[in-house]
DNA sequence: CGCCGTCTGGACAACGTTGTCAAGAGTGAC
DNA sequence: GTCACTCTTGACAACGTTGTCCAGACGGCG
């Protein structure tokens, strides 16, 4: 082994640039040229540039690369929870639009709590990713401002920006769960109770709406017992699902907010003694073999990650178009269970 | 607006430290020595600083500083497809574990490609990732010796490496098939049948040899028209499943061999007209409320992810202990399906 | 044979940060 | 008043890469 090559193994040190010179014998830019695929070398040099790269086990560093160029090629994706299923497709849909245009995706869960979310974010733009594609916990992102003046494109899913002007991704609660609920209204339901997320997330904000516009449209009172918003922790959801099926003049149907709260309150139905109609907002696995099969209104999660990151990349290539607003509508899909008639 | 802070707004520019040093009127260490709250810097002087720093919107350049310091705070996890809802308990138990050690994820799913997984793995190590955690989609992972000799922690999880010596974090996947299988041969089965992933995935081949294990514990033949690896495509495993319950001696067992496999078996049993007994390998949510619930055999997928990042991260501390692996063991979780007698 | 254009290769600065080191200011003791 | 010491501060190099620019070699043509 010869003097040069024993940087290889030396432990936690790696060749660089000028070690793959001098070992080919040429000079620090020839190396750059090569490692780049830019022109200007002769078929000879650049095998020896590529024998020492290789002998050397060199790997260029694209610290040093992005510190250069200014472009770090990555984007953040910030959520709210890994795990949870309904994520999953559009981090991967957001993961697919990356790798196409060659970018890295880095990603991180707020957890739902807003500071969290900020320190995430900033974390993320402190490492001068290109973008941003933000599922927001908080509702006001103006710390985001000085980032967003400073180049970094920045798409918000699922729920809309606070005090801030950016472009916005959604789905259409609101429509979705007007839907729903005239879905058991025309099914014979007059007392529909509505299990929702917590009233400071926009999406619970909006799918109540829905519910009440629903009833109103229907020319139907609503009993303020039959709302529910709060943690989708499966104990408060299945209190107030269990309060509300044993009131004096207990709900017929029920209306769940988003795939969690379904998931609990098909649990505490299974254990009910008599039959209600149930009608979830979020599709999920196996939706069709439960007994009854469950309603759902079904939210394209995988367009909604989609959407944003084509929308992010857009921005990145340099559009001046002013921020905007998109809705991906949702679709009911009857199975049965929101079918039930009234007991 | 002083001439100054007209920098704020030039869009596209960052203000360095140069920038908060001069407006600040200090040197450019004592603004890095406030921005790392390093001692030494007397009350004035650090609040003339942090005034520069918000007037000018201040974030200090992470490449920089990881070009000079050689650790990025960051891992990678490369698994095989973000959407699939196995790995999002280990997806966010690693991203715990490096939000603990203030590290930041990156990650990217391989498609099962082992040719997607070494580009993607490589792109991380030229990002110098601090660490990997790699679910393997191949079976030789040589082109990872250079960087781990570079000194690029590196953890398997869920597949074993090929032909390097790493840590490896594993479920066991042979005990937890031969339970399953076993299970069904107590309650009297004895033509059960296998469906599982393709034959290159190491667990498969585990789960497999669990199979077999079982059966010749028993003293049962197997036919081999009852095994059947291929990909998870609900077609072919829908196709695998028809032939072996229309076989002139049908099989009154299945046992599938992964979560996405053991959903379409669901679904074709549902249309079945006999019914047949079923263990699946993973757990998945809602599996209780199917009729009759799905007996599975869990992994703790959660426990996987933490293990193997707790790993990675004292391999970061430098510990010089000999590669390990660690099985996890799984748990036979009876629910009905796995206990029907044959028919 | 000399001139010009082209093509290949290399020296050097710069990106924004941090570690090293030394200088200057201030304090207390003799 | 001076010396030794501490405390604060800043100048400078270095991290590994890429862009700019220039030098030298080479070939063709007058």
């Amino acid at each position: 082994m010869t003097d040069t090559a024993r940087s290889t193994t030396r432990y936690g040190t790696r060749p660089t640039m000028k070690d793959v010179a001098a070992r080919a014998g040429v000079g620090l830019k020839t190396v750059s040229r090569v490692v780049n695929g830019e022109p200007g070398v002769t078929p000879d040099t650049e095998r020896r540039v590529q024998e020492a790269i290789t002998a050397l086990g060199f790997r260029r560093n694209d610290s040093a690369r992005v510190l250069r160029k200014g472009r770090t090629a990555s984007i953040g994706l910030v959520l709210e929870d890994l795990a949870d299923p309904f994520y999953g497709p559009l981090n991967r849909a957001v993961e697919e639009v990356a790798r196409d245009h060659g970018a890295l995706l880095i990603n991180g869960s707020s957890a739902e709590d807003p500071e969290r979310e900020q320190e995430l974010v900033l974390a993320l733009c402190a490492r001068r990713v290109d973008g941003l594609v933000i599922i927001p916990a908080g509702d006001d992102h103006r710390y985001l401002q000085p980032e967003i003046a400073a180049g970094v494109a920045t798409v918000f899913v699922d729920r809309p920006a606070g005090e801030i002007d950016a472009d916005v991704v959604l789905s259409d609660s609101f429509g979705g769960a007007r839907d729903a609920v005239a879905h058991l209204i025309a099914h014979g339901h007059r007392r529909i109770g509505f299990i929702g997320d917590q009233p400071r997330i926009h999406t619970a904000i909006e799918r109540l709406r829905g519910y009440r516009t629903a009833m109103a449209e229907a020319g139907l009172p609503v009993d303020e017992s039959w709302v529910a918003l709060g943690p989708t922790a499966p104990e408060r959801v299945r209190t107030a699902a269990e309060a509300m099926l044993s009131a004096p003049e207990p709900v017929t149907a029920l209306f769940s907010g988003n795939n969690r709260v379904t998931v609990t309150v098909v649990r505490v139905l299974a254990g009910h003694p008599r039959p209600v109609a149930l009608v979830g907002f979020d599709d999920f696995e196996l939706a069709d073999l439960i007994t009854p099969g469950i309603t759902v209104v079904a939210q394209d999660a995988a367009l909604l990650g989609r959407t944003a990151a084509t929308l992010l990349f857009r921005r990145l290539e340099g559009t001046d178009e002013p921020p905007q607003q998109r809705v991906i509508p949702t679709r009911l899909i009857p199975r049965g269970s929101g079918e039930l008639p009234p007991a």
